[in-house]
DNA sequence: CTTAGACATTCGAATATGCAAATATTTGAA
DNA sequence: TTCAAATATTTGCATATTCGAATGTCTAAG
């Protein structure tokens, strides 16, 4: 049985895609950093919560802090993390596809 | 503001990866589909947690079922699951990586 | 038609997550 | 020194997830 500390801690890592807000941060970022302000105007939603959420990113190792007397840049901290994110919209848009047929078909 | 609709579904999708038994299922897939009872076997613990998991991608849309009459064989229902899952991993040693290279300067 | 093997579903309890409101911290400007 | 903007942290509560045990279903084989 190989190590099965890695597999928590690989969940632990995914877990920071597995919320609405924070995908939503992702895709954001996508574009390049952003700040606090910034991307609370673009979620909308309370300071708090989405303090608590970019926190929660960054603890897992997804985001990067730069922090300068105005406010906090926040970023990807890999490429690789907006390369799975959009591997996983691909598979949830072909599930779409495969279940917009399905039910095509049965309204034939 | 794009329909916020799109971020909770890739979130649900994503939730799939969220869990540490789930990860090892990925991983094991990765060789190819694998029946229930092999599946067990490898990551150890209760049949019926198991079947919740494995109920729970398959209705994610990221893991693919069929049935003969003498088992239930399971396999990634696209392979970008399984990159979109190393690449995490990949995220997740750098990290790691890093964290170690921060213990070492401290102790200088 | 009865049984055994292979899973699935249900249930209640434990734990973890998420939310909103209130409070605290930090930094530059007045 | 004082204030305000920009975020963080804490708290109590509501909801969601996970777990293990018990029970149910389905399909050959006998």
């Amino acid at each position: 049985m190989p190590d099965k500390k890695i597999f928590k801690l690989h969940a632990e890592v995914c877990k920071a895609l597995a919320h609405a807000l924070r995908i939503e941060v992702i895709d954001l970022l996508q574009g390049g950093e952003s700040c606090f302000t910034d991307i609370l105007e673009e979620t909308g939603g309370l300071k708090s919560n989405l303090s608590q959420h970019l926190s929660i990113m960054v603890k897992c190792g997804i985001l990067k802090v730069r922090k300068d007397s105005r406010c906090n840049y926040y970023s990807l901290s890999s490429s690789k993390v907006a390369k799975a994110c959009s591997l996983m919209r691909e598979v949830l848009i072909e599930n779409l596809k495969k279940e917009q047929k399905l039910h095509k078909e049965l309204l034939k």
